[in-house]
DNA sequence: CAGGATCCTTGTCGATACTG
DNA sequence: CAGTATCGACAAGGATCCTG
């Protein structure tokens, strides 16, 4: 672990080894964290509805998000005391901030959709025309 | 493969399984691809620089990342027959849709990282207390 | 310089079973 | 319901060598 890593180097620079963007950036750059978070920007929700809500997600994986996103103070977890027992998970103010990033992304996504598979298929037949197998 | 995937199911929910928006977060939800797009964002570059640039990534995972994104469009590959050859590497205008995103996404985060790191050692400490070890 | 082809070490994920 | 714990499978990533 760095104890006392350079941060004088350059501070806004993610491209060195030591800048610690690079930790962050492995939050946002986890298929899964995106999409937990994403649900969460539209309200709180249970855990099971949570797991519901981003398919093709297993427990664990789940739990192992909803901790990381804790941990660095994007979710609150708030546990009641009822039974059967309820944990709501919802974004805490630095959570809504990335969530609206991360919702600009995915609708950028969305609406270019289209671009992206034409090019894909256009690379594929291009590649294909070379390389006949498979 | 999908030869016809059902997207006349939600086309707008990343939610679900067979939403085309997965493999596409997959493109994002890579630790590397936001980096090399995030360098290209400041202007083209030869593979060589790119490696320099993305501190840390290996050749062999930076051409893996440079053809998928030249397969989905984001990347324009330039060669020129010199001696010895070099290889110039773009963003296309898709390249650089998303490439506004995740500088964005990226600067957003670098702002926020005190609040972070104060979150992660308050969690680090509350842990500590209950479990010592470690 | 730009990259293809290997091997091999990791971490990540999924499935299962069990607790409160 | 809301998790924790453990095991095994798989693929991403790193290191190395080699070509044009």
């Amino acid at each position: 672990m760095e104890t006392a890593p350079d941060l004088r180097r350059r501070q806004s620079d993610a491209y060195l080894r030591d800048c610690p963007s690079r930790e962050i950036l492995d939050l946002v750059a986890n298929r899964w964290t995106a999409l937990v978070v994403g649900a969460l920007v539209e309200g709180p929700l249970r855990f099971c509805q949570l797991r519901r809500r981003v398919e093709g997600i297993s427990q664990k994986v789940l739990t192992q998000n909803l901790r990381a996103l804790e941990r660095d103070g994007m979710v609150r977890r708030a546990v009641y005391p009822t039974t059967p027992p309820s944990v709501e998970y919802s974004l805490t103010e630095l959570g809504e901030g990335v969530g609206r990033h991360l919702v600009a992304l995915r609708g950028w996504v969305e609406a270019h959709l289209p671009q992206m598979h034409a090019a894909r298929a256009a690379y594929d037949a291009r590649a294909g025309q070379v390389e006949p197998e498979e």
